[in-house]
DNA sequence: CGTGTTTGACCGGCGC
DNA sequence: GCGCCGGTCAAACACG
């Protein structure tokens, strides 16, 4: 049980951590593109210029080393300033610096072949010479090509830097609106600086870090610097809230130093109307709900949508901000996936465009949990079910359920950290950054959909992860199989932290780092003080997503009710796809599990 | 009897 | 203003 799992999970990361492994995600290769010298700060170097400069470097150097070599034995020096100006071209792109190059070189040869060499070689060198030149220009075009991308890319990234500097700026501005919601709600600002080279359906994720004159050391100094007096959840050790900072994460990855876990975005709706009717039944809005109101769900949560908290209590970010969904869509006959929490189910409703049932739960590990989830299958497949998590956890979560709550809140947080996703809804095409962050090895896993009135990260478990689906047990597994790795997927480790998060892993730091100076020729250095963002984590760890999916995947295969572990459990149930058990979902009602 | 689910009703947001 | 729709409530019910 235990001991076959870890054995695939060591095989994964085995597989992944391999060095030779590393580099071979395809999301790398993906990326590669946007990413221009993101193949790494060593092969990087070699590879482009292999395919594209160097043949063409060193066929001209050899033949003016050829034509030299009849002169005189050049020196080091001399031999090194002409290295130095044929890197200039090869890496200068300018076509018409190698072309006259190659012409000048021709021209020598030419003169010389007047003396010396009889006219048909002097013929033939020249057609050689200009075969190749339009070679060169051939491959100039492409340098130029990848030259344009890497400077978008390179845009966009410097954009996010901006954004979340802008961030914190607001911030710890006083009486500053929220951040999230500034950047969110700016298009003129971030027009303004992203000088429109940004597509518009760019996600900031404050991925990459930024340049190094810009790199924004001192916040983040700061935030480590401040008593990162973990949340009472042992559970948030491995995520300690940093204290007054909460980068529009409305998703609370980083909040208020007394929160336990993140409070991203939670309902806060129906606060006023559940205020308004206590008032009505004569009781404080603190006293213990009268009949089936859970306890973890205080009537003083109760705010108007969108609308600033009312007196004393602080305006929380999430209050003005939109909500933040994560999505997990993997392929179960199971009622819903075991995260390890409990969950209450109070609620079932038929949703529009989907035959079945969509169910609510909520979370009632603690008072006052603002976690919610809705599990619905898929209407084009209902053999997937969809789970989305909307909030973070106030309560410490026991190991089985902190990962996923970890990498859910992390999606949120980057999702929420970034700018407003247009409206159209997929981002995964072109340059959608969040996207490729969360779950980089495959272009299909994440998408990020702003259809809904809240922003929402998908991921797409459905699909094999590459790397993942040689891991994929036969079986259902031990929900502890899940939960181990999970958990090994989020485990903390000290160091490193940007943003107010830590990384989760050493492989995934050094991934993370390597990424991250591809991806942004800025956090090459990256040492341990150096910050690397979670998205820039995730983003650069092969084996993250393919851990995860692969977890995830492999234990939905047949959980049942039992919600990990615990007490009583969750006992979710959600509507069997239509199609298989008779699921006769006409309505909302006589949708259960107990028929079976 | 305690806990969780079911399910009709209700509420608020949003588009027309 | 109205209707639709997503989301939630809460009394009734089921279960162990």
């Amino acid at each position: 049980m235990m001991e076959s799992y870890l054995g695939k999970r060591k095989l994964m990361s085995g597989n992944g951590s391999a060095p030779g492994a590393e580099r071979e995600p395809t999301g790398f290769q993906e990326v590669a593109l946007g990413y221009g010298d993101n193949a790494g700060a060593e092969g990087a170097e070699a590879r482009p210029r292999a395919v594209v400069g160097e043949m063409d470097f060193f066929k001209t150097e050899k033949r003016k080393e050829e034509a030299a070599a009849g002169r005189a034995h050049s020196a080091a020096p001399d031999d090194l300033s002409i290295n130095k100006h044929d890197l200039t071209i090869n890496m200068g792109l300018h076509v018409g610096r190698s072309k006259s190059r190659s012409e000048e070189s021709i021209v020598e040869d030419g003169v010389s072949s007047n003396e010396v060499l009889d006219h048909r070689e002097t013929k033939a060198e020249l057609a050689l010479a200009k075969s190749e030149i339009g070679r060169l220009n051939e491959e100039n075009k492409q340098l130029k090509v990848m030259l344009s991308r890497m400077t978008t890319n390179y845009n966009s990234l410097h954009m996010q830097v901006l954004t979340v500097m802008k961030q914190r700026n607001n911030h710890r501005g006083p009486g500053g609106a929220p951040s999230h919601e500034l950047n969110n709600m700016d298009p003129e600002n971030k027009d303004k600086q992203d000088g429109s080279l940004l597509p518009r359906q760019f996600i900031s994720l404050g991925t990459a870090a930024p340049p190094d004159e810009q790199r924004p050391r001192s916040v983040c100094a700061d935030i480590r610097g401040g008593d990162c007096s973990a949340s009472p959840s042992n559970t948030d050790a491995a995520m300690p809230p940093p204290v007054d900072y909460c980068p529009g994460n409305g998703n609370g990855v980083m909040i208020n130093s007394k929160d336990v876990m993140p409070l991203p975005t939670f309902e806060h709706h129906q606060r006023h109307h559940r205020a308004h009717e206590m008032e009505q039944r004569g009781c404080s809005p603190d006293d213990p709900p009268p009949h089936h109101v859970p306890k973890g769900w205080h009537p003083n949560n109760k705010v108007p949508k969108f609308l600033p908290a009312k007196g004393h209590e602080p305006v929380p970010e999430a209050a003005t901000m939109r909500k933040a969904r994560v999505s997990v869509r993997a392929r179960s006959e199971a009622a819903m996936i075991s995260d390890g929490c409990q969950w209450r189910k109070y609620g079932q409703k038929m949703a529009k465009g989907n035959p079945c049932p969509r169910a609510y739960y909520r979370c009632t590990m603690a008072a006052g949990c603002p976690v919610r989830k809705q599990v619905q299958r898929c209407a084009e497949d209902t053999t997937v079910v969809i789970t989305t998590y909307e909030g973070s956890h106030n309560h410490p979560l026991p190991p089985a359920a902190v990962p996923m709550a970890k990498t859910t809140a992390a999606a949120a947080s980057m999702l929420l950290s970034g700018s407003m996703p247009s409206a159209d809804g997929s981002l995964m095409a072109g340059s959608n950054f969040l996207a490729r962050a969360v779950l980089p090895c495959s272009s299909n896993v994440a998408t990020i959909s702003a259809s809904a009135p809240f922003p929402t990260v998908t991921l797409d478990l459905t699909q094999p992860a590459p790397g993942a689906q040689q891991q994929q047990p036969p079986q259902r597994p031990d929900p502890a199989q899940l939960q181990a790795v999970l958990a090994e997927a989020a485990r903390p480790v000290p160091v490193p932290q940007l943003f107010g998060q830590k990384l989760y892993d050493p492989s995934i730091l050094s991934a993370a780092q390597a990424a991250a100076a591809g991806t942004n020729k800025v956090a090459a250095s990256a040492d341990a003080g150096d910050t690397v963002s979670a998205a820039a984590v995730i983003a650069s760890d092969p084996n993250f997503p393919a851990v995860l999916a692969a977890a995830i995947k492999s234990y939905i295969g047949g959980s049942s009710s039992g919600g990990g572990g615990g007490a009583g459990g969750s006992s979710g149930t959600m509507p069997p796809p239509p199609a298989s058990s008779g699921g006769d979902s006409n309505r909302d009602d006589k949708i259960g599990e107990q028929e079976s």
